[in-house]
DNA sequence: TTGTACGCGTTATCAT
DNA sequence: ATGATAACGCGTACAA
């Protein structure tokens, strides 16, 4: 069932067929017959082909380090429905957080053709993704982190967490970190020096037995609680990087018989589900995760010539939510 | 750069580059020949000329209503493990929760050839569906709904509940129920149906003021256990539909001056992060969704010819987490 | 307005 | 083992 068939039942030449299906220079006439006989075949033109042809694919390849992840899956929320509403499809490549495979799909989408364009999100950029990048055949968008030369739509983590660290040291004199590591450069690097210079802006200087490494879940934040507490017993204001580790925390901190915020005030990031549902509420900081998705596709678009003008480098916005696991005054 | 290009510069016909790429058919001396070709031009096929000329596309479409969800995040995570172990791409189409454009990417992947196979994450199967499933072009799996004739793996949201709600009435004599609209066959009406049943089976029979509707979220889950209190004051045992929706009715009980499990018991469906950060810890019954997922996947690929024998139709097991939201003996 | 002819880049068939 | 040659299904000058 292919445009020849469709051709000699109506009684045409392909060419007029393919002309009815996209510019439209038919007269009305063969127009009806056409119609009619896509109506009753049910014919629907070949992908493949018209992508061969055009070498248009209507698909942008979106590159991620895992799905399973609320700020991940808003992101990617977001995106679709930017997407979709220009008429692209979504080519998902989920990387497990192996950076190896970020530059092999990178490489794949470009020089197979595959994708009109890239979005990559991203937790570290390394040399070898600059170079990757930078050779890139497609127009392409990071999501998550900057890089000069590209385009970019990032989070203002450093400013976020020392935001919500300040804040917190209003009512707290002995601040300790539970983060992630500093390879992740938003997520790790950015929100520790965001801690650390809000406590230097206090004349305090963090201990490293006050500064712990966790995963990004809520198994690990209860665990590296418990070594927390053991290793700085004096702690009375707990930031973490995510609020799964805050939420992990917590309950260590409850069964240790913390009270929070009173003997120790909690804070997190990313104003999940969770920090509301916690007790006491979680006191937390929120990337614009779906809007970055949106604002990443925009760009995409743009690039793609399918929007115009728009900025080429956006810093995301942020809010703090302060909840009932820090002190008021 | 294409293969005529690599041909002529490796001084061969360009079928034997193709057969060098593919079968592997040719001299030791060509063979090295056109390798540095390659290598030194950085020549990739064109992914859409092999996908026109062998009709094989290496991409399964994954459709799915929503992307920010914990469960079906954590399938997406399952069926990309398998597939891209087995070489294939995903291709994801969001339906934002709109059955009609569920309807529209199943014909649309399947007539135009842009894909393999079709996994479908489907939360109700309309006559409309059944009818475009059966037309299909392309082997597919349905995912969370069970239908006659065709490849699924759905779950056991009747037993699961029914058996929560069981457990739950151990220890209480006043249920309720929190859930979501019947249209969605299994986190709808076969929670309700499950949760009916359990009471039936200890001689309750619910009254009507006592089975409420709410969203899928925290907030709606807060607002209708509000509603709840005041329509049926004598509740002692809250069974709801998802986790998120117990998070937000528990907090709202709390608010209320109830004391959980004490004056109500409260349980979930889904053992989310959620369910083991409140205070208290909460009972709830998991579906294996990532499992479920690889499950799909590998059901797929059988369909596809590249693994044997699987089970066409697969009900996925469930576990019961029984903690502090529900009372012991 | 319509039809003819060509090419998109590849794989597969067939001789050689 | 290798090289012509024919598809795969379509869009689009170009000429009519």
């Amino acid at each position: 069932m292919d445009i020849n068939t469709i051709a000699t039942m109506a009684g045409v030449s392909r060419a007029t067929v393919s002309r009815y299906l996209n510019n439209g220079y038919v007269s009305d006439e063969k127009r009806k017959r056409i119609a009619q006989i896509i109506q009753e075949t049910g014919y629907v033109p070949s992908r493949q082909a018209q992508i061969l042809r055009t070498g248009k694919t209507n698909v942008v390849g979106v590159i991620i380090p895992k799905i399973n992840s609320t700020s991940i899956s808003r992101m990617v929320s977001g995106l679709s429905k930017v997407l979709s509403a220009a008429g692209y499809q979504i080519l998902l490549a989920n990387t497990s957080n192996v950076a190896q495979t970020e530059l092999k799909y990178l490489k794949l989408f470009s020089d197979t053709g595959s994708v009109d364009g890239i979005i990559l999100s991203a937790t570290m950029l390394t040399p070898e993704h600059v170079e990757a990048l930078d050779n890139l055949a497609v127009p392409h968008v990071i999501l998550g982190q900057k890089l000069d030369g590209h385009r970019c739509v990032y989070y203002d983590d450093y400013h976020a967490v020392r935001d919500v660290t300040l804040f917190a040291l209003n009512h707290g004199s002995h601040p300790a970190f539970i983060g992630v590591t500093d390879e992740d450069t938003s997520a790790g690097l950015a929100r520790h020096k965001g801690f650390l210079d809000a406590c230097h802006a206090r004349g305090i200087e963090p201990e490293a037995r006050a500064q712990m490494v966790a995963d990004f879940n809520v198994d690990s934040g209860y665990l590296i609680c418990e070594l927390l507490l053991a290793a700085y017993p004096e702690v009375d204001t707990l930031i973490c990087a995510t609020d799964r580790i805050a939420a992990g925390a917590m309950a260590c901190l409850r069964e240790y018989g913390k009270r929070i915020p009173e003997d120790v005030q909690v804070t997190g990031v990313g104003d999940s589900d969770l920090a509301r549902v916690v007790t006491p509420t979680m006191t937390t900081v929120n990337h614009h995760y779906k809007s970055s998705g949106e604002e990443a596709a925009r760009m995409l678009l743009d690039g793609l010539g399918k929007a115009k003008d728009s900025a080429q480098q956006v810093c995301m916005t942020y809010e703090l939510f302060a909840r009932g696991s820090t002190r008021w005054d």
